[in-house]
DNA sequence: CTTGACCTTCCAGTTGCTGGAAGCCTTATG
DNA sequence: CATAAGGCTTCCAGCAACTGGAAGGTCAAG
């Protein structure tokens, strides 16, 4: 197959393919005429990768991921270990966005949004109210 | 002032000031002695970046924004249009992680984190479970 | 006078692609 | 058989928003 063709199958991009290869994540063979040829198993690598990457594991996540994929001496708990402290970092993620689109909605539900200048949202950028204090 | 004590008030390292000024966002005055001066109004601009960055907004959102705050001629709706608009893709980020959070949580809930090679997680990324119907 | 804390510039690297230019290769059509 | 369209190749540049580090000037204290 061609890299047009996996890119359909695989769901990735032909260009993000070639950039796979240029960090050595996957290394298709050669056509004769300087065409990569991918096997259905490097097929399958990309649609690991990509499935791995809309889960948001990093590109270094993904070459663990393959790694411990094909190794046969792997322990699950090495697998979960990766899963669980990628979970952790999506939990921080989400909750540095709550917290902003908290505040955010607030002062936005303060604007008027009409002709005159007098903004709430401009006004706390420029010498914020304090926060309300929040009990840990 | 000089940069540190700016970096230090408005709380923005002293490298990211550099680099906004580099960017135009800042233009503090120079000293004689090279150094970069910062008046109280520079400390307040940084301080207003610093917030505006703190709650996601882009540095282009932070051109905008500081724009109009100096715009006598401002209307709110304009600051509130960009303030939705940010808190739109806030959403989009969010509804995205906790989407991926979901999946992956439900995986590693399924990995007995044992010393055995078999992992639900590993499975999955190879050859994906049909996702639950969910309705509209 | 020296030491150490600041300050300066410049260069390079980060993450994960993405776009574009210039130029082969292949296949279908006139 | 010529040609045109589409696919493939490489290489270079750029995005966002910094961050780290090297090499060197400046300043205040002891």
């Amino acid at each position: 197959m061609n890299i047009g063709d996996v890119a359909q199958r695989a769901g990735v991009p032909a260009k993000t393919i070639r950039y796979y290869e240029e960090i050595g994540l996957v290394t298709p063979q050669r056509a004769a005429n300087g065409y990569r040829h991918f096997r259905p198993i490097d097929l399958h690598k990309l649609a690991f990768i990509g499935r791995a990457r809309a889960l948001g594991f990093t590109i270094e996540d993904c070459r663990t991921l393959l790694a411990l994929y094909s190794d046969d001496s792997r322990q699950s708990a090495q697998v979960k270990a990766v899963a669980q402290d990628h979970l952790r970092q999506i939990d921080e993620k989400i909750a540095k966005l709550v917290s902003m689109k908290e505040t955010l909605s607030a002062l936005v539900q303060q604007c008027a949004g009409d002709h005159r200048p007098d903004c709430p949202i401009l006004a706390d950028l420029a010498d914020p109210a304090p926060r309300p204090f929040i009990l840990p």
